[in-house]
DNA sequence: TATTGACCTTACCCTAGGGGCAAGCTTTAA
DNA sequence: TTAAAGCTTGCCCCTAGGGTAAGGTCAATA
């Protein structure tokens, strides 16, 4: 029978911090924990499963939104994996289009860097590109 | 001999918002425009070359202090190539190690979402993932 | 000439996902 | 008993913006 955790104890168990486990709560991720007498957040081990499932979610690059969805699916013992398939599809094509952006980012400017002598001399392809007018300068 | 514009031309014509060039300009990237008596910006062609630049530079993702840096380096005829190359190169190790780690997550998420069958029945490989002690709840 | 609509000003709150600090209370161990 | 470590709330900061409100200004139209 574990017995209940500060929250300096749930984050050191769960991997997360103390900040963004009230952080959460007070976002209305997670449901308000036990108090002590004092005022001492106290959480059970159903609790820390949830702290737990966060950050492997967090991990994962969801959304706090997106892990609050996949948080109420979860507990729904009547979830159709149908709607979790379709988060997890739906953050793929977001990390898909992130990833795309950032190597098209990545190809124009190696193509730049390349073309920079990177010597003494102020001539740069780098800042001709950047600068209006390109070469007119 | 092109006259002065105001922020709202200045901003179609540099493909900046308005209000991010006042932001630009709060944050020190940007000397103080010339006001009119009633206070309004306005801004000239060096001016307004500058704010190309910068949004040129935001396109390839380079940070705002990255940019004060470039715009240093632009504006300073004894500037060397090299200076430029190295900040582009330490961005394109950055933007490397972003997409690096979005494919990580794409990678570890897509096996999940292909191991969830996507029905009415409540298993799957997602959630199991993210749930601690996986497949004893 | 008066008005109206577009534009400008500053100031404030909001986003996501945190980091950090301060002041004060509680608990625990020496 | 006392000191340290841990907890509480509240506040400010970051990036790179978006939005809105209250109010002043300018230009064209009726």
């Amino acid at each position: 029978m574990p017995r209940l955790l500060t929250i300096g104890e749930a984050a050191a168990a769960s991997g997360l911090s103390a900040k963004m486990i009230r952080n959460y709560e007070q976002s209305g991720l997670l449901q308000k924990p036990a108090r002590t007498d004092a005022g001492y957040r106290l959480y059970n081990q159903q609790q820390l499963q949830q702290l737990k499932f966060i950050q492997q979610a967090r991990k994962l690059g969801f959304s706090l939104s997106e892990i609050g969805s996949l948080l109420q699916l979860w507990q729904n013992p009547e979830r159709e994996s149908r709607a979790v398939k379709q988060l997890a599809e739906q953050h793929l094509a977001d990390i898909a289009e992130k990833i795309a952006e950032l190597q098209h980012m990545q190809q124009l400017l190696q193509q730049l860097a390349d073309s920079c002598n990177a010597d003494s001399s102020p001539d740069c392809a780098i800042l001709a590109a950047l600068a209006p007018q390109a070469g007119t300068k």
